[in-house]
DNA sequence: GATAGCTTTTGACATAGCTCAAACATGGTT
DNA sequence: AACCATGTTTGAGCTATGTCAAAAGCTATC
Protein backbone atom coordinates (compact mmCIF):
# COMPACT_ATOMS: atom_id res chain seq x y z
CA UNK A 1 0.00 0.00 0.00
CA UNK A 2 2.50 2.16 0.61
CA UNK A 3 4.53 3.91 -1.95
CA UNK A 4 7.86 2.37 -2.53
CA UNK A 5 9.50 5.56 -4.73
CA UNK A 6 11.00 7.89 -2.83
CA UNK A 7 10.00 10.72 -5.36
CA UNK A 8 6.72 10.10 -6.72
CA UNK A 9 5.76 11.33 -9.94
CA UNK A 10 5.74 15.04 -11.33
CA UNK A 11 3.88 16.76 -13.68
CA UNK A 12 3.36 20.58 -14.49
CA UNK A 13 0.25 22.37 -13.68
CA UNK A 14 -2.30 25.16 -14.95
CA UNK A 15 -3.78 27.28 -12.19
CA UNK A 16 -5.87 28.76 -15.05
CA UNK A 17 -7.06 25.57 -16.60
CA UNK A 18 -8.09 24.20 -13.34
CA UNK A 19 -11.56 22.99 -12.50
CA UNK A 20 -10.74 23.68 -9.08
CA UNK A 21 -10.35 27.43 -9.39
CA UNK A 22 -13.04 28.70 -7.88
CA UNK A 23 -12.20 26.55 -4.68
CA UNK A 24 -8.81 26.76 -4.20
CA UNK A 25 -5.93 29.21 -4.08
CA UNK A 26 -6.23 31.04 -7.30
CA UNK A 27 -9.90 32.35 -5.76
CA UNK A 28 -10.51 35.75 -5.96
CA UNK A 29 -6.92 36.54 -7.97
CA UNK A 30 -7.29 38.39 -10.84
CA UNK A 31 -7.09 36.52 -14.23
CA UNK A 32 -3.99 38.48 -15.57
CA UNK A 33 -2.37 37.59 -12.18
CA UNK A 34 -3.06 33.67 -12.24
CA UNK A 35 -0.33 33.53 -14.68
CA UNK A 36 2.31 34.28 -11.85
CA UNK A 37 0.91 31.74 -9.48
CA UNK A 38 0.99 29.08 -12.25
CA UNK A 39 4.64 30.20 -12.58
CA UNK A 40 5.38 29.07 -9.28
CA UNK A 41 2.88 25.70 -8.85
CA UNK A 42 5.77 24.25 -10.87
CA UNK A 43 4.98 20.39 -9.63
CA UNK A 44 2.06 18.02 -8.95
CA UNK A 45 2.99 14.78 -7.37
CA UNK A 46 0.75 11.86 -7.39
CA UNK A 47 0.25 9.61 -3.47
CA UNK A 48 -1.11 6.01 -3.61
CA UNK A 49 -3.44 5.58 -0.58
CA UNK A 50 -1.34 5.46 2.88
CA UNK A 51 1.65 7.83 1.52
CA UNK A 52 2.19 11.01 3.48
CA UNK A 53 2.75 14.15 1.91
CA UNK A 54 4.81 15.29 4.93
CA UNK A 55 5.24 14.14 8.47
CA UNK A 56 5.32 16.08 11.91
CA UNK A 57 8.88 17.07 12.46
CA UNK A 58 10.18 17.76 8.93
CA UNK A 59 10.67 20.94 7.62
CA UNK A 60 8.89 23.45 5.75
CA UNK A 61 9.07 23.64 2.10
CA UNK A 62 5.85 24.15 0.53
CA UNK A 63 2.03 24.70 0.98
CA UNK A 64 0.21 21.50 -1.22
CA UNK A 65 -3.23 22.13 -2.73
CA UNK A 66 -5.41 19.46 -2.98
CA UNK A 67 -5.57 18.63 -6.85
CA UNK A 68 -7.62 15.37 -6.39
CA UNK A 69 -8.39 12.72 -3.96
CA UNK A 70 -8.69 12.71 -0.03
CA UNK A 71 -6.35 13.27 3.09
CA UNK A 72 -6.62 13.53 6.65
CA UNK A 73 -4.10 15.48 8.93
CA UNK A 74 -3.20 14.74 12.15
CA UNK A 75 -0.57 15.69 15.58
CA UNK A 76 0.79 13.11 17.71
CA UNK A 77 0.86 13.58 21.35
CA UNK A 78 3.79 12.71 23.38
CA UNK A 79 1.77 10.13 24.98
CA UNK A 80 1.35 7.87 21.55
CA UNK A 81 -2.06 9.05 21.11
CA UNK A 82 -3.18 10.61 17.32
CA UNK A 83 -5.58 13.19 17.22
CA UNK A 84 -6.95 13.79 13.29
CA UNK A 85 -6.70 17.55 13.26
CA UNK A 86 -8.95 17.62 9.58
CA UNK A 87 -9.81 16.00 6.18
CA UNK A 88 -8.87 17.73 3.03
CA UNK A 89 -10.49 17.68 0.11
CA UNK A 90 -10.14 18.89 -3.89
CA UNK A 91 -9.02 22.87 -3.47
CA UNK A 92 -8.26 23.02 0.31
CA UNK A 93 -4.33 23.69 1.35
CA UNK A 94 -2.66 21.72 4.03
CA UNK A 95 1.11 22.79 5.44
CA UNK A 96 -0.06 26.22 6.56
CA UNK A 97 1.05 24.47 10.55
CA UNK A 98 4.64 24.86 9.36
CA UNK A 99 4.93 28.36 8.60
CA UNK A 100 5.07 29.15 12.26
CA UNK A 101 8.50 27.39 12.95
CA UNK A 102 9.28 26.34 9.42
CA UNK A 103 8.63 22.95 10.80
CA UNK A 104 5.88 20.78 9.94
CA UNK A 105 3.63 19.91 13.68
CA UNK A 106 1.14 17.52 11.98
CA UNK A 107 1.44 14.95 9.35
CA UNK A 108 -0.52 14.27 6.39
CA UNK A 109 -1.77 11.42 4.57
CA UNK A 110 -3.32 10.22 1.27
CA UNK A 111 -7.12 8.16 2.14
CA UNK A 112 -6.87 7.49 -1.55
CA UNK A 113 -5.12 7.99 -4.65
CA UNK A 114 -4.38 11.85 -4.66
CA UNK A 115 -2.82 14.84 -6.54
CA UNK A 116 -1.51 17.37 -4.86
CA UNK A 117 -0.31 20.59 -6.30
CA UNK A 118 3.42 21.91 -4.55
CA UNK A 119 3.14 26.07 -3.47
CA UNK A 120 6.74 26.51 -2.55
CA UNK A 121 6.55 28.88 0.69
CA UNK A 122 9.22 31.62 -0.04
CA UNK A 123 8.19 32.14 -3.75
CA UNK A 124 4.52 32.35 -2.57
CA UNK A 125 5.11 34.87 0.25
CA UNK A 126 7.25 36.98 -2.46
CA UNK A 127 4.65 36.78 -5.02
CA UNK A 128 2.49 38.12 -2.40
CA UNK A 129 4.32 41.47 -1.87
CA UNK A 130 3.77 41.91 -5.85
CA UNK A 131 0.53 40.92 -5.87
CA UNK A 132 -1.92 42.14 -3.20
CA UNK A 133 -4.83 40.04 -4.28
CA UNK A 134 -2.78 36.90 -3.73
CA UNK A 135 -1.65 38.35 -0.62
CA UNK A 136 -4.94 39.16 1.28
CA UNK A 137 -6.16 35.27 -0.49
CA UNK A 138 -3.58 33.68 1.23
CA UNK A 139 -4.49 35.54 4.77
CA UNK A 140 -7.95 34.64 4.14
CA UNK A 141 -7.06 31.02 3.69
CA UNK A 142 -5.31 31.17 6.52
CA UNK A 143 -7.94 32.68 8.63
CA UNK A 144 -10.70 30.33 7.53
CA UNK A 145 -8.21 27.54 8.81
CA UNK A 146 -8.28 29.28 12.41
CA UNK A 147 -12.36 29.61 12.03
CA UNK A 148 -12.74 26.00 10.73
CA UNK A 149 -10.33 24.98 14.14
CA UNK A 150 -12.64 27.20 16.13
CA UNK A 151 -15.88 25.61 15.48
CA UNK A 152 -14.11 22.23 15.62
CA UNK A 153 -13.56 23.51 19.16
CA UNK A 154 -16.74 24.17 19.74
CA UNK A 155 -17.95 20.77 18.43
CA UNK A 156 -15.46 18.80 20.65
CA UNK A 157 -16.10 21.03 23.73
CA UNK A 158 -20.05 21.28 23.90
CA UNK A 159 -21.50 18.84 21.60
CA UNK A 160 -22.95 15.24 21.91
CA UNK A 161 -22.02 12.39 19.52
CA UNK A 162 -25.22 12.41 18.10
CA UNK A 163 -24.98 16.19 17.24
CA UNK A 164 -20.93 15.78 16.45
CA UNK A 165 -21.57 13.01 13.77
CA UNK A 166 -24.97 15.08 12.09
CA UNK A 167 -22.45 18.13 11.70
CA UNK A 168 -19.76 16.23 10.56
CA UNK A 169 -22.27 14.45 7.77
CA UNK A 170 -23.45 17.93 6.93
CA UNK A 171 -19.78 19.50 6.68
CA UNK A 172 -19.04 16.73 4.54
CA UNK A 173 -22.23 17.19 2.38
CA UNK A 174 -21.61 20.63 1.69
CA UNK A 175 -18.34 20.57 0.84
CA UNK A 176 -19.54 18.53 -1.44
CA UNK A 177 -21.86 20.20 -2.86
CA UNK A 178 -19.58 23.08 -3.22
CA UNK A 179 -17.53 21.18 -5.52
CA UNK A 180 -19.94 20.06 -8.10
CA UNK A 181 -20.90 16.39 -6.12
CA UNK A 182 -24.34 15.42 -4.82
CA UNK A 183 -24.65 16.56 -0.84
CA UNK A 184 -27.07 14.20 -0.47
CA UNK A 185 -24.34 11.08 -1.93
CA UNK A 186 -21.35 10.35 -1.23
CA UNK A 187 -18.49 7.61 -0.43
CA UNK A 188 -16.75 8.49 3.21
CA UNK A 189 -13.00 8.19 2.39
CA UNK A 190 -12.43 7.59 5.65
CA UNK A 191 -12.82 4.73 8.39
CA UNK A 192 -15.44 5.06 11.78
CA UNK A 193 -12.10 4.76 13.38
CA UNK A 194 -10.70 8.27 12.18
CA UNK A 195 -13.85 9.82 11.98
CA UNK A 196 -14.10 8.86 15.66
CA UNK A 197 -10.27 10.14 16.29
CA UNK A 198 -11.71 13.56 14.71
CA UNK A 199 -14.80 13.69 16.03
CA UNK A 200 -13.16 13.05 19.68
CA UNK A 201 -15.13 9.93 20.34
CA UNK A 202 -15.03 5.56 20.15
CA UNK A 203 -15.61 4.07 16.75
CA UNK A 204 -18.43 1.88 18.21
CA UNK A 205 -19.65 5.43 19.26
CA UNK A 206 -19.71 6.09 15.77
CA UNK A 207 -20.60 3.11 14.22
CA UNK A 208 -24.00 2.61 16.69
CA UNK A 209 -24.85 6.64 16.38
CA UNK A 210 -24.74 5.97 12.73
CA UNK A 211 -27.02 3.02 12.97
CA UNK A 212 -29.80 5.25 15.15
CA UNK A 213 -29.52 7.84 12.49
CA UNK A 214 -30.67 4.93 9.55
CA UNK A 215 -33.15 3.49 12.00
CA UNK A 216 -34.87 6.87 12.46
CA UNK A 217 -34.93 7.73 8.81
CA UNK A 218 -32.37 10.36 8.72
CA UNK A 219 -30.01 8.57 6.54
CA UNK A 220 -29.10 5.63 4.83
CA UNK A 221 -25.62 3.70 5.43
CA UNK A 222 -23.78 0.94 3.80
CA UNK A 223 -20.35 0.45 5.00
CA UNK A 224 -18.22 3.49 3.61
CA UNK A 225 -21.70 4.80 1.54
CA UNK A 226 -23.46 7.24 2.71
CA UNK A 227 -27.46 8.91 1.53
CA UNK A 228 -28.23 11.80 3.15
CA UNK A 229 -32.44 11.05 3.39
CA UNK A 230 -33.53 13.73 5.75
CA UNK A 231 -31.07 17.14 5.70
CA UNK A 232 -33.71 19.25 7.57
CA UNK A 233 -34.08 17.11 11.10
CA UNK A 234 -30.21 15.92 10.59
CA UNK A 235 -29.33 19.95 10.67
CA UNK A 236 -32.21 20.19 13.49
CA UNK A 237 -29.82 17.63 16.04
CA UNK A 238 -27.49 20.80 16.28
CA UNK A 239 -28.91 23.49 15.33
CA UNK B 1 -19.47 46.73 35.09
CA UNK B 2 -19.53 47.25 31.35
CA UNK B 3 -18.05 50.64 30.05
CA UNK B 4 -20.57 53.32 29.79
CA UNK B 5 -18.32 54.96 26.95
CA UNK B 6 -18.75 54.10 23.83
CA UNK B 7 -15.09 55.22 22.64
CA UNK B 8 -12.51 53.84 25.26
CA UNK B 9 -10.10 56.65 25.92
CA UNK B 10 -7.11 56.48 23.23
CA UNK B 11 -2.89 57.09 23.79
CA UNK B 12 -0.35 56.99 21.31
CA UNK B 13 1.54 53.87 21.79
CA UNK B 14 5.45 53.05 21.11
CA UNK B 15 6.68 49.38 20.31
CA UNK B 16 9.74 50.02 20.46
CA UNK B 17 9.59 51.30 23.52
CA UNK B 18 7.94 48.58 24.97
CA UNK B 19 8.54 45.69 26.88
CA UNK B 20 6.52 42.71 25.15
CA UNK B 21 8.43 43.53 21.97
CA UNK B 22 10.01 39.92 22.18
CA UNK B 23 6.59 38.48 22.63
CA UNK B 24 4.60 40.81 20.28
CA UNK B 25 4.51 41.31 16.91
CA UNK B 26 7.55 43.31 16.36
CA UNK B 27 9.09 40.16 17.47
CA UNK B 28 11.82 39.20 14.95
CA UNK B 29 11.60 42.64 13.03
CA UNK B 30 14.45 44.44 12.70
CA UNK B 31 15.09 47.39 14.75
CA UNK B 32 15.10 50.23 11.97
CA UNK B 33 11.64 48.66 10.67
CA UNK B 34 9.61 48.54 14.17
CA UNK B 35 9.21 52.90 13.52
CA UNK B 36 6.95 51.74 10.36
CA UNK B 37 4.88 49.92 12.38
CA UNK B 38 4.61 51.93 15.29
CA UNK B 39 3.43 54.42 12.45
CA UNK B 40 0.56 52.54 11.95
CA UNK B 41 -0.16 50.94 15.82
CA UNK B 42 -1.61 54.63 16.16
CA UNK B 43 -3.85 53.46 19.38
CA UNK B 44 -4.00 52.05 22.76
CA UNK B 45 -7.68 51.61 24.15
CA UNK B 46 -8.24 50.79 27.57
CA UNK B 47 -11.12 48.16 28.54
CA UNK B 48 -12.52 47.75 31.95
CA UNK B 49 -13.22 43.91 33.35
CA UNK B 50 -16.51 42.49 31.12
CA UNK B 51 -16.17 45.20 28.23
CA UNK B 52 -15.96 43.31 24.57
CA UNK B 53 -13.25 44.60 22.38
CA UNK B 54 -15.17 43.08 19.29
CA UNK B 55 -18.46 41.41 18.44
CA UNK B 56 -18.84 37.81 16.50
CA UNK B 57 -20.59 39.57 13.30
CA UNK B 58 -19.10 43.01 13.74
CA UNK B 59 -16.48 43.86 10.64
CA UNK B 60 -12.48 43.55 10.80
CA UNK B 61 -11.12 46.76 11.53
CA UNK B 62 -8.06 46.04 13.02
CA UNK B 63 -5.98 43.22 14.75
CA UNK B 64 -4.96 43.84 18.46
CA UNK B 65 -1.97 43.18 20.34
CA UNK B 66 -2.81 43.10 24.06
CA UNK B 67 -0.50 45.20 26.05
CA UNK B 68 -1.36 44.43 29.54
CA UNK B 69 -4.35 42.64 31.33
CA UNK B 70 -6.41 39.75 30.00
CA UNK B 71 -8.98 38.36 27.61
CA UNK B 72 -10.98 35.44 26.60
CA UNK B 73 -12.63 34.74 23.11
CA UNK B 74 -15.15 32.62 22.30
CA UNK B 75 -17.82 31.63 19.64
CA UNK B 76 -21.27 31.40 19.78
CA UNK B 77 -23.34 28.60 18.24
CA UNK B 78 -26.87 28.89 16.58
CA UNK B 79 -28.15 26.76 20.14
CA UNK B 80 -26.60 29.52 22.25
CA UNK B 81 -24.14 27.86 23.46
CA UNK B 82 -21.11 29.26 23.89
CA UNK B 83 -17.24 27.57 23.51
CA UNK B 84 -14.17 29.50 24.68
CA UNK B 85 -11.37 29.38 21.75
CA UNK B 86 -8.53 30.73 24.22
CA UNK B 87 -7.44 33.55 26.92
CA UNK B 88 -4.89 36.18 25.94
CA UNK B 89 -2.40 37.84 27.70
CA UNK B 90 -0.15 40.36 27.64
CA UNK B 91 1.71 40.43 23.95
CA UNK B 92 -0.96 37.88 21.87
CA UNK B 93 -2.64 39.04 19.39
CA UNK B 94 -6.48 39.13 18.60
CA UNK B 95 -9.00 39.19 15.50
CA UNK B 96 -7.56 36.80 12.81
CA UNK B 97 -10.72 34.97 12.72
CA UNK B 98 -11.99 37.91 10.87
CA UNK B 99 -9.40 38.44 8.28
CA UNK B 100 -10.79 35.46 6.42
CA UNK B 101 -14.44 37.03 5.37
CA UNK B 102 -13.73 40.86 7.09
CA UNK B 103 -16.61 39.71 9.81
CA UNK B 104 -15.74 38.73 13.02
CA UNK B 105 -16.48 35.31 14.10
CA UNK B 106 -15.82 35.34 17.85
CA UNK B 107 -16.08 37.81 21.00
CA UNK B 108 -13.12 39.05 22.61
CA UNK B 109 -14.12 40.35 26.25
CA UNK B 110 -11.61 41.74 29.04
CA UNK B 111 -11.68 39.48 32.08
CA UNK B 112 -9.86 42.20 34.16
CA UNK B 113 -8.85 45.89 33.68
CA UNK B 114 -6.74 45.65 30.08
CA UNK B 115 -5.43 48.07 27.36
CA UNK B 116 -5.06 47.14 23.88
CA UNK B 117 -2.80 48.02 20.78
CA UNK B 118 -4.78 48.44 17.44
CA UNK B 119 -3.34 47.78 14.24
CA UNK B 120 -5.57 48.13 11.72
CA UNK B 121 -5.00 45.62 9.21
CA UNK B 122 -5.08 46.96 5.78
CA UNK B 123 -2.33 49.22 6.91
CA UNK B 124 -0.64 46.20 8.04
CA UNK B 125 -0.94 44.02 5.11
CA UNK B 126 0.04 47.09 3.07
CA UNK B 127 3.12 47.74 5.32
CA UNK B 128 3.81 43.54 5.01
CA UNK B 129 4.27 44.21 1.27
CA UNK B 130 7.30 46.14 1.93
CA UNK B 131 9.03 44.67 4.79
CA UNK B 132 9.09 41.55 4.12
CA UNK B 133 10.35 40.32 7.71
CA UNK B 134 6.86 41.74 9.17
CA UNK B 135 5.05 39.84 6.37
CA UNK B 136 6.75 36.39 7.64
CA UNK B 137 5.80 37.18 10.96
CA UNK B 138 2.22 37.93 10.33
CA UNK B 139 2.73 34.72 9.02
CA UNK B 140 4.08 32.87 11.76
CA UNK B 141 1.45 34.06 14.26
CA UNK B 142 -1.46 33.09 12.15
CA UNK B 143 0.18 29.57 11.49
CA UNK B 144 0.80 30.05 15.49
CA UNK B 145 -2.67 30.68 16.09
CA UNK B 146 -3.61 27.42 13.73
CA UNK B 147 -0.74 25.01 15.65
CA UNK B 148 -2.19 26.07 19.42
CA UNK B 149 -5.80 25.31 18.05
CA UNK B 150 -4.43 21.73 16.75
CA UNK B 151 -3.00 21.52 20.55
CA UNK B 152 -6.42 22.27 21.84
CA UNK B 153 -7.92 19.63 19.57
CA UNK B 154 -5.96 17.23 20.49
CA UNK B 155 -6.47 17.91 24.10
CA UNK B 156 -10.73 17.87 24.04
CA UNK B 157 -10.56 15.28 21.54
CA UNK B 158 -8.75 12.79 23.40
CA UNK B 159 -7.56 14.02 26.96
CA UNK B 160 -9.58 13.59 30.37
CA UNK B 161 -10.54 16.04 32.74
CA UNK B 162 -7.06 15.34 35.05
CA UNK B 163 -5.03 15.56 31.76
CA UNK B 164 -6.64 18.61 30.66
CA UNK B 165 -6.56 20.81 33.18
CA UNK B 166 -2.82 19.48 34.10
CA UNK B 167 -1.96 20.90 30.64
CA UNK B 168 -3.80 23.90 30.84
CA UNK B 169 -2.32 24.94 34.22
CA UNK B 170 1.36 24.38 32.44
CA UNK B 171 0.46 25.99 29.36
CA UNK B 172 -0.71 29.13 31.54
CA UNK B 173 2.66 28.94 33.55
CA UNK B 174 5.00 28.46 30.79
CA UNK B 175 3.38 31.77 29.31
CA UNK B 176 3.26 33.27 32.75
CA UNK B 177 7.26 32.78 32.68
CA UNK B 178 7.43 33.73 28.80
CA UNK B 179 6.80 36.93 30.34
CA UNK B 180 8.93 37.34 33.31
CA UNK B 181 6.25 36.36 35.63
CA UNK B 182 6.89 33.25 38.23
CA UNK B 183 5.99 29.75 36.31
CA UNK B 184 4.49 28.66 40.00
CA UNK B 185 2.20 30.84 41.77
CA UNK B 186 -0.32 33.04 39.70
CA UNK B 187 -3.65 34.32 39.64
CA UNK B 188 -6.08 33.09 37.58
CA UNK B 189 -8.34 35.50 35.92
CA UNK B 190 -10.91 33.59 34.61
CA UNK B 191 -13.88 31.52 36.88
CA UNK B 192 -14.02 27.47 36.83
CA UNK B 193 -16.84 28.14 34.35
CA UNK B 194 -14.93 29.59 32.19
CA UNK B 195 -11.79 27.32 32.21
CA UNK B 196 -14.40 24.46 32.07
CA UNK B 197 -16.04 25.72 28.55
CA UNK B 198 -12.67 26.39 27.59
CA UNK B 199 -11.52 22.27 28.07
CA UNK B 200 -14.55 21.13 27.65
CA UNK B 201 -15.97 20.06 31.13
CA UNK B 202 -18.35 21.26 33.83
CA UNK B 203 -17.30 23.76 36.27
CA UNK B 204 -17.76 21.23 39.10
CA UNK B 205 -15.32 18.48 37.42
CA UNK B 206 -12.79 21.48 37.27
CA UNK B 207 -13.21 22.39 40.87
CA UNK B 208 -12.98 18.15 42.30
CA UNK B 209 -10.00 18.05 39.89
CA UNK B 210 -8.33 21.27 41.04
CA UNK B 211 -9.05 19.24 44.50
CA UNK B 212 -7.91 16.67 44.08
CA UNK B 213 -4.70 17.42 42.59
CA UNK B 214 -4.40 19.66 45.53
CA UNK B 215 -4.97 16.76 47.61
CA UNK B 216 -2.54 15.03 45.69
CA UNK B 217 0.27 17.94 46.65
CA UNK B 218 0.77 18.73 43.07
CA UNK B 219 -0.62 22.56 43.43
CA UNK B 220 -2.53 24.46 46.07
CA UNK B 221 -5.27 26.38 45.51
CA UNK B 222 -7.17 28.77 46.83
CA UNK B 223 -9.75 30.48 44.81
CA UNK B 224 -7.90 31.98 41.74
CA UNK B 225 -4.52 31.93 43.38
CA UNK B 226 -2.62 28.90 41.98
CA UNK B 227 0.52 27.53 42.69
CA UNK B 228 1.72 24.82 41.08
CA UNK B 229 4.19 22.71 43.75
CA UNK B 230 4.75 19.63 41.14
CA UNK B 231 5.32 20.53 37.91
CA UNK B 232 7.15 17.24 36.94
CA UNK B 233 4.46 15.41 38.46
CA UNK B 234 1.74 17.24 36.88
CA UNK B 235 3.38 17.22 33.53
CA UNK B 236 3.39 13.39 34.08
CA UNK B 237 -0.42 13.40 33.65
CA UNK B 238 -0.66 14.04 29.86
CA UNK B 239 2.71 13.18 28.69
C1' DG C 1 -19.85 47.54 56.83
C1' DA C 2 -24.20 45.31 55.33
C1' DT C 3 -26.34 43.23 51.54
C1' DA C 4 -27.04 40.87 47.28
C1' DG C 5 -25.32 38.32 43.82
C1' DC C 6 -21.81 35.69 42.08
C1' DT C 7 -18.48 31.87 42.55
C1' DT C 8 -16.75 27.77 44.55
C1' DT C 9 -16.96 23.42 46.91
C1' DT C 10 -18.82 19.04 47.95
C1' DG C 11 -22.20 15.27 47.97
C1' DA C 12 -25.43 11.93 45.89
C1' DC C 13 -27.15 10.07 41.98
C1' DA C 14 -27.80 9.52 36.78
C1' DT C 15 -26.14 8.54 32.23
C1' DA C 16 -23.61 9.01 27.81
C1' DG C 17 -20.11 7.03 25.99
C1' DC C 18 -16.18 3.70 26.84
C1' DT C 19 -14.34 -1.09 27.13
C1' DC C 20 -14.27 -5.69 26.06
C1' DA C 21 -15.84 -9.26 23.23
C1' DA C 22 -17.69 -11.83 19.50
C1' DA C 23 -19.57 -12.30 14.94
C1' DC C 24 -19.71 -10.74 10.48
C1' DA C 25 -18.50 -8.18 6.11
C1' DT C 26 -15.24 -6.48 2.78
C1' DG C 27 -11.63 -5.99 -0.37
C1' DG C 28 -7.04 -6.73 -1.72
C1' DT C 29 -3.63 -10.55 -2.71
C1' DT C 30 -2.01 -15.05 -3.93
C1' DA D 1 -11.55 -18.68 -6.12
C1' DA D 2 -10.04 -18.64 -1.60
C1' DC D 3 -7.75 -16.41 2.14
C1' DC D 4 -6.37 -13.08 5.40
C1' DA D 5 -6.14 -8.73 7.26
C1' DT D 6 -8.85 -4.97 8.18
C1' DG D 7 -12.99 -2.72 9.06
C1' DT D 8 -17.86 -2.78 10.95
C1' DT D 9 -21.73 -3.90 13.84
C1' DT D 10 -23.91 -5.06 18.04
C1' DG D 11 -24.33 -6.55 22.89
C1' DA D 12 -23.40 -6.24 27.96
C1' DG D 13 -21.52 -4.14 31.70
C1' DC D 14 -18.58 -0.28 33.60
C1' DT D 15 -16.90 4.34 34.66
C1' DA D 16 -15.79 9.14 34.11
C1' DT D 17 -18.17 12.95 33.99
C1' DG D 18 -22.58 15.35 34.02
C1' DT D 19 -26.73 16.87 36.78
C1' DC D 20 -29.01 18.61 40.65
C1' DA D 21 -28.80 20.54 45.07
C1' DA D 22 -27.26 22.82 49.16
C1' DA D 23 -24.05 25.35 51.80
C1' DA D 24 -20.35 28.42 52.31
C1' DG D 25 -17.13 32.04 50.66
C1' DC D 26 -16.09 36.22 48.03
C1' DT D 27 -16.66 40.97 46.09
C1' DA D 28 -18.76 44.88 44.65
C1' DT D 29 -21.91 48.44 45.65
C1' DC D 30 -24.62 51.40 48.26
Amino acid sequence: MKNIFSFPPRAQTSCSACNLRKNCLPAGIAEGDIAQLEALTHVKRTFRRGDYLFHSGSPLRALYAVRSGFFKTHVLHANGHEQVTGFQMAGEIMGMDAISTDIHTCSAVALEDSEVCELPFGKLEELGRKLPTLQRHLHRIMSSEIVRDHGTMLLLGSMHAEERLAAFLLNLSQRFAARGYSPSAFQLRMTRQEIGNYLGMKLETVSRTLSRFQKAGLISVRNKAVEILDANNLRSFFA
